[in-house]
DNA sequence: AGTCGTCTGCGACTTTTGTCTCAGACCGAT
DNA sequence: ATCGGTCTGAGACAAAAGTCGCAGACGACT
């Protein structure tokens, strides 16, 4: 059974008291995913909201290609599918596991009877949402604005945790929207640059500030 | 004076009560703008949200070489500014006025008090945001996977209102991410090809079923 | 009617991105 | 140790997008 602590990780029920919580914990299972496994596909309507306890969640597109196109990368305290739950429509993306993942997962009526009883509920969510929005703007920015070069630089700066950013080159491609072939191209030339180390399965970040010269490098 | 009426236009109000409305119409006031005039400029933070009464406003994001990306062009009954006012942190777009626009401005604090008060009112900008997440998502698909040629075809459909779309070689090449010289090229294509008619400041759409297939041909 | 600014047409050229193809390296499992 | 799958390096080529430069056309305004 799921206690009211196990929600006090998302700020989102900060509003809420540990009974009310108690409630909505009622309401709520936990489901585990493999790595690699599909959370949600696009286009369908599940009416759930989920929310990232462990592991890493990645929202993508798809073409009818089969290109992929990297929305976001969720971590712990995220949540997802709010916004096929809020209107009504068919889900935009697919969330696909990429660790082992531990999701905690509401029906979306249940949260909107919540929003009533409970108002700041919905400011919470609308500034998440805002967050979301914000996100998808500098994807749109990077997108029709800068090379792939630039757009894999800022990718390793914020992927890179403690130096090193873990992802095959062919995720990193579909992180910055373009394919594997050009994604390594442009790699071996930061490399050569000595800016990155390339290994198997991740890349080094050798030089942060290098790298945000290669950013800004395009005005 | 701003009456409840007035405010009637917007369905997020559906929720409230007249008496409600009365109360929010004393808080808010109307501005008007000229054709060009900008609105709410990136990166500032206003603090107010905007109603669209008349006109047409441009939500678009600035490149440093002056490149612009339009987010969204926006018509009477919608709002803006709603995720700087959310979140606190500044605006990530310009809004600009395409035409002589009015607009009703309520400030950002009220509008949450409000929200405290009428639940509903969340509940029902919640599905507003939601709206545009999705708009954006399809924004991004675009980039990512569509060419400027199938970009315009859909551009061209989805603003041809009646037969055709007003707006400058320029402004649709803003509009579907590209430079005016490719867009006149793929435009003198399609003309080439029956499906439009290029006149100055405007483009007639003779053969929409044509133009659709263009968008399923990269299939 | 003339002038100015905006809008358009269009060609030559460069750069960037994407496609195709193959070979070698690495890793885990048998 | 060997095998198969995944990951990577790399080159040739094609296509798309962007840049530059310029000329003409249209409209508004004086």
């Amino acid at each position: 059974m799921l206690a009211s602590a196990h929600l006090r990780i998302f700020r989102l029920f900060d509003a809420l008291n540990d009974a009310t919580l108690g409630v909505v914990a009622a309401r709520m299972h936990r489901i585990h995913y493999r790595p690699g496994e599909q959370i949600v596909h696009e286009g369908e309507q599940t009416g759930e909201i989920f929310f990232v306890e462990h592991g890493r969640v990645r929202l993508a597109c798809t073409a009818i290609d089969g290109r992929e196109q990297v929305l976001a990368m969720l971590r712990p305290g995220a949540s997802f599918n709010l916004i096929s739950a809020f209107d009504g429509q068919p889900n935009p993306a697919t969330a696909r596991a990429m660790s082992v993942v531990q999701c905690i997962v509401l029906p979306a009526d249940t949260l909107r009877t919540l929003i009533r009883q409970h108002p700041e509920l919905g400011l919470a969510l609308l500034h998440d949402m805002a967050g979301q929005v914000r996100g998808l703007v500098v994807l749109v920015e990077d997108l029709a604005f800068r090379s792939v070069r630039e757009r894999l630089a800022r990718q390793l700066l914020q992927d890179a945790d403690g130096g090193c950013a873990e992802a095959t080159q062919q995720e990193l491609a579909e992180r910055t929207g373009t394919v594997r072939e050009i994604a390594g191209r442009a790699l071996r030339q930061l490399a050569q640059e000595g800016l990155v180390r390339l290994e198997r399965g991740r890349v080094v970040v050798l030089d942060p500030a290098g790298l945000r010269a290669v950013i800004a490098e395009h005005a």
